[in-house]
DNA sequence: AGCACGCCGACT
DNA sequence: GTCGGCGTGCTC
């Protein structure tokens, strides 16, 4: 006889227990998946064992035998692990963790055919010479993997300079030891080159794609797939960190500045940690690769957690582009209200005369207007927070929205006295209609998240693309993501300041990802690319190092602000958001919060908790929003995770509460 | 969440 | 007396 302590698959708080059943079976693991008769009608729930012991330490009353022990479903002992560890660092229940590692359906049956990845044509298998670069840095992993030791490697390396190589080179070194791996991209859906390469080198057998777009019985057809040991290798998206493979030897994550590696729903994990989390326990290595790490992790290299790759070079030689920066406010002085600037247009003019291609990116983060000065480029921020802020218009206030500061605008500008002090935006839908306008007898088409979901298909649109038969390709930072089109000659920034003036810490390491990223689409070919920023801050320290493609520069300006104001990397930020039907029930709940949490910390912790605030969006389905933003610094995080904990589970399982609380540990968006 | 226990008002 | 309201507490 076994005793199993057991999770018990309810959808709620109040039974976020572990409850201990004796069982007959003596199959039952840790990760095995059971059913189990629960509470007094002793209904047959399905549940997951966390521990087994063959001895009762204590008596327990009223002890009930595990039902059924499911012979096809279980989880590794490393994935329980991991899954108590989420409990802990994401705030979320056991369950939540649990189900990111189980399959959602239930077997298709019918024992069809599946065709794993139907367009995959496979690129034929690679071979191609590496670069001394490329070779210096699968050497230095190569030993790690020898050695079975974990070590997490950031390969930092400009755009097309062959990092996808390096992983193939990487997981062959760790199939070829009998090692399973994971390749991590931010979405399927635009990097079909990637996973053509993998299926042409590793071909179909051994590798399971998961994407979006799969059903839930071939999405339970491929994680038996993978859990009965028949795939070497797991490509996919943010949820495939959760890949039920055992004896894993490396992760692979491209791109991983990319934020679709933070989940917004429950629970709300970031990838890279999760991913990390796995390799310690598989002593496996994990690849961060980007043209732009992070700053968290650019600051982890930099204390010796990471160990950190350079690539300098591109692939096939081309030079990186020519990048040029047009100061928007001589434009207007000039007399020139439109948004194209006078050096933008001559330049689209002469690369669709030479029949090459052009990208036009904007990011429209619409709602989100700002603050500016037209004649001088002054920007209204928060004296406390260092970000923009912005314009409410039933208000008609500036407001910020990190510690609830507001202010008046102001008529004149307070920078140069001018009267040009106006809020604004423009989105991709207005810079297409004016880019047919002016150039009318050329093929315009536009890629964002209204494009793809009407006309169906990313996959049109970037084919039309590939083809050459779109001329000039408007877009949010959907054309910035990796996008490898080698006849792009010019890529123009109509707006680097909508991303630059969002009101978030992150905004200028993201304005410096996206002009660098953008800048990469150019340029691919055999001949140069030329890349144009127009921007109300030409001197601005994340503009001049993209223009200069000078990522070092970047990150010692910003990890000193950061540093200044206690902002991730040197602190972790947890937003508590709290929703109700009354806006002042909200705000007082939240205050109480606030309260209870110094309580629970300690009166001197009281200055890292800024708000309560209203949220950004403050109102969504018709629930009022307030949040507290808490900065939570080394060594910290156990204690206020503790006291989080304990009030978010106090108030969501309060049976007449009217509220609904949320928390997030560096959530990558404050909206 | 769901379900029983239990302590008050309205009813045959 | 007793039927049923829903506030309170527990589920191994």
């Amino acid at each position: 006889m076994k005793y199993v302590n057991v999770v018990i698959d309810n959808n709620t708080d109040h039974t976020d227990n572990l409850y201990t059943y004796s069982c007959a079976d003596d199959n039952v693991r840790v990760g095995s998946k059971v059913t189990v008769p629960f509470a007094m009608g002793n209904r047959i729930k399905e549940a997951y064992v966390i521990q087994t012991a063959d001895q009762l330490t204590e008596e327990i009353k009223g002890l009930k035998a595990v039902d059924a022990v499911d012979p096809e479903i279980s989880l590794s002992e490393e994935a329980v692990a991991t899954c108590i560890w989420m409990k802990r660092q994401y705030l979320c229940r056991y369950i939540d963790a649990i189900k990111c590692f189980t399959p959602a359906g239930t077997s298709s049956k019918r024992g069809k055919i599946r065709t794993p990845y139907k367009d995959a044509t496979g690129e034929s298998s690679g071979g191609k010479a590496l670069t001394p670069e490329q070779k210096n840095a699968v050497e230095s992993i190569r030993p790690v993997i020898a050695a079975g030791e974990h070590n997490v490697f950031l390969i930092h390396g400009v755009t097309g300079s062959g990092k996808t190589e390096i992983y193939m080179k990487v997981i062959e070194e760790c199939i070829g030891r009998g090692r399973t791996a994971i390749m991590m991209v931010p979405e399927i859906s635009l990097t079909p080159q990637t996973i053509d390469r993998f299926i042409g080198r590793f071909g179909t057998e051994q590798i399971a794609v998961l994407h979006s777009k799969l059903s839930l019985g071939e999405r339970y057809d491929e994680w038996m797939r993978i859990r009965r040991g028949e795939v070497k290798i797991v490509i996919g998206a943010r949820s495939a960190i959760f890949a039920p493979l055992e004896n894993i030897g490396t992760i692979v994550l491209d791109e991983e500045h990319e934020t679709t590696y933070k989940s917004d729903m429950t629970p709300k994990y970031d990838a890279v940690e999760v991913a990390i989390r796995r390799a310690k326990k598989n002593h496996a290595v994990v690849l961060l690769g980007s043209a732009t790490p992070s700053l968290v992790s650019s600051y982890k290299a930099e204390q010796g957690e990471y160990h950190k790759i350079l690539l300098k070079e591109r692939y096939n030689g081309t030079p990186l582009p020519d990048v040029e920066i047009v100061d928007m406010r001589e434009e207007l002085k000039q007399g020139n209200r439109s948004i194209f600037s006078v050096s933008l247009y001559e330049e689209i003019k002469k690369n669709l005369a030479e029949k090459r291609q052009v990208i036009l990116f904007l990011n429209r983060r619409g709602y989100s207007t700002f603050v500016s000065c037209r004649s001088c480029g002054y920007v209204m921020k928060c004296k406390e927070c260092g970000i923009s802020l912005t314009y409410h218009k039933s208000r008609n206030e500036a407001v910020c929205h990190f510690c609830g500061h507001s202010e008046k605008v102001p008529v004149l500008c307070p920078d140069c006295g001018g009267k040009y002090i106006k809020h604004f935006g423009t989105g991709t839908e207005k810079v297409e209609e004016m880019t047919r306008e002016i150039f009318p007898d050329y093929n315009i088409d536009r890629l964002d998240l209204d494009t793809t979901t009407k006309k169906g298909s990313i996959d049109k649109i970037l084919n039309s693309f590939r083809k050459g038969k779109t001329n000039i390709l408007i877009g949010t930072q959907l054309v910035a993501k990796g996008l490898d089109f080698s006849n792009v000659g010019l890529v123009g920034i109509i707006s680097a300041d909508i991303t630059l003036n969002v009101p978030d810490f992150r905004s200028a390491e993201r304005t410096f990802q996206l002009i660098t990223q953008a800048a990469g689409r150019a340029g691919r070919g055999d001949r140069r690319g030329r890349v144009l920023i127009q921007t109300y801050h030409p001197d601005h320290y994340a503009i001049l190092a993209a223009k200069d493609h000078d990522y070092d520069t970047f990150y010692q300006s910003e990890s000193l602000l950061r540093r200044q104001l206690g902002y991730p990397p040197f602190s972790d930020l947890m937003q508590v958001v709290l929703s109700a039907e009354k806006e002042k029930d909200a705000l007082e709940l939240c205050r109480q919060i606030a309260e209870e949490f110094i309580r629970g910390v300690g009166e001197e912790e009281r200055r890292y908790v800024l708000g309560p605030q209203a949220a950004p969006m403050n109102k969504i389905k018709g629930l009022y929003r307030y949040q507290l933003l808490i900065k939570c610094f080394p060594g910290k995080r156990k204690a206020y995770t503790k006291v989080l904990n304990n009030i978010r589970l106090k108030i969501s399982t309060d049976r007449n509460a009217k509220y609904l609380i949320s928390v997030d540990v560096n959530p990558y968006s404050f909206l």
